[in-house]
DNA sequence: ACAAAAGTGTTGACAATACACCCATGT
DNA sequence: ACATGGGTGTATTGTCAACACTTTTGT
């Protein structure tokens, strides 16, 4: 019981000193499909080094004030779902004790997910979750639970809407279940299921210069949504 | 990007030096409901203190090494289940800085939760968790959430029936269900459901010298429930 | 008119709920 | 014999998946 003695014995307690750093997975979806935000890194050679955006915590920062600051930099607004994944730890590239690295999640929406020239400078770009690419072993792992865990969580809950247009059309909504879950759905049970939750609400417009009958347009009802995430619910696909 | 200046400029990286704490919601549960391990580190003037079992990681420790410790310090057994909530991060007793800590929380059966001696000495009891306790802020939240996740868990898991003896009753079973979730639930339709998905398996015993027709025991039936865990699933109570 | 995608309606299988009832055992 | 909790059966209701069908729009 250090933290105990410690604070008998009046002494101040030391800090251990390990490097603690905030990895974001940003999510994106579009046409082609569920996407992940990865910065390269290039090291002295000009080795490509490609990564999650991460930064460390400084001075004065809470772990949440930092992710805030790592989505404010490559997206450029407060719009976007973050939340917590938890925290991974792994040997230290700089020392023999155990780097510890918090991961978070992110979902962006498509219309702000545009990458500034300053951003590619960076080297930031979006990557097809497909796409297989090279990260090293604590990224790697880290994208990968964060992958299941978005999975689980858009059952369970409506965080799945962040990734969709402020309006979108129902077969969006069902692309997007399909995409991240890797199911094939049926247009008028997924219809049903929403409209029965009273998930969307109907914004009165439709798609227009489309060569099929235009799709009307919803918009996600979060008054419903908290109503019924308080009692907990799930869709089952 | 701290990070990659530095890796650049061939600097050893400075570390940062916040104090990280782990600290574990211990739960157990008997007659008398459900109930959570609090310690007493009484101060200078031997003001009572209670808290999570908890420590600092200390030098070649990691997260995972650092929790495992505390709970085979408290429960003298590895005969128990856990799993990280995630990190929470609190102004500093000690400095202007965040202090971090790492949440965890732990599922112990009620044959392995007898406290030795010099655990008592050392301040631990066991506390109903409806028992209103004064706990520090940053231990009080990481219990409240700790106690919303496990109510998700338990219905999304099997992870309730580490709450149980080896070998329990059904409705030993349901009554923890009850108590967790704080529902009144239906014995056919428990007994059924999980007779269904295949739970459980009968262990060819009874109860004895009870003052009722004795019940059956049965125990967990893992590679089953593995199988079920892999595809998710859930029970709506 | 036809292709393509939107959107509706019907059905059967199966799971969840409520509730009535029988069984075993100690006092 | 009766109180107590264990354990079974059934009827009703609700939810989900499958699929056939109609509607709208551009070419």
């Amino acid at each position: 019981m250090k933290k105990n003695d410690n604070r008998k014995a009046g002494i101040t307690r030391q800090y251990n000193t390990i490097g603690i750093s905030i990895d974001c997975v940003i999510f994106n979806f579009d046409d082609e499909g569920l996407k992940v935000l990865l910065v390269n890194e290039k090291d002295q050679k000009e080795n490509e080094n490609w990564g999650l955006a991460s930064d460390w915590i400084s001075e004065g920062e809470t772990i949440e004030s930092t992710s805030n600051k790592i989505l404010k930099k490559y997206i450029g607004t407060d719009n976007f779902f973050m939340e917590q994944l938890k925290a991974f730890s792994y040997p230290s590239q700089y020392s023999l004790k155990e780097d510890i690295s918090i991961g978070y999640y992110a979902l962006v929406k498509k219309e702000n997910s545009v990458l500034s020239n300053d951003l590619k400078a960076l080297g930031a770009r979006w990557f097809k979750i497909d796409e297989t690419l090279r990260l090293n072993y604590k990224h790697h792992s880290i994208l990968e639970y964060s992958l299941k865990e978005l999975k689980k969580r858009i059952c369970q809950s409506g965080i799945g809407f962040n990734l969709l247009p402020e309006k979108f059309t129902l077969l969006q909504a069902m692309h997007l279940y399909e995409e991240i879950l890797g199911v094939e759905m049926n247009k008028s049970n997924f219809r049903r299921k929403i409209f029965q939750m009273g998930l969307v609400l109907d914004v009165d417009e439709k798609e227009e210069d489309v060569s099929h009958r235009a799709a009307k347009f919803y918009k996600f009802n979060i008054e419903n949504y908290e109503k019924l995430a308080q009692r907990g619910f799930n869709f089952k696909f």
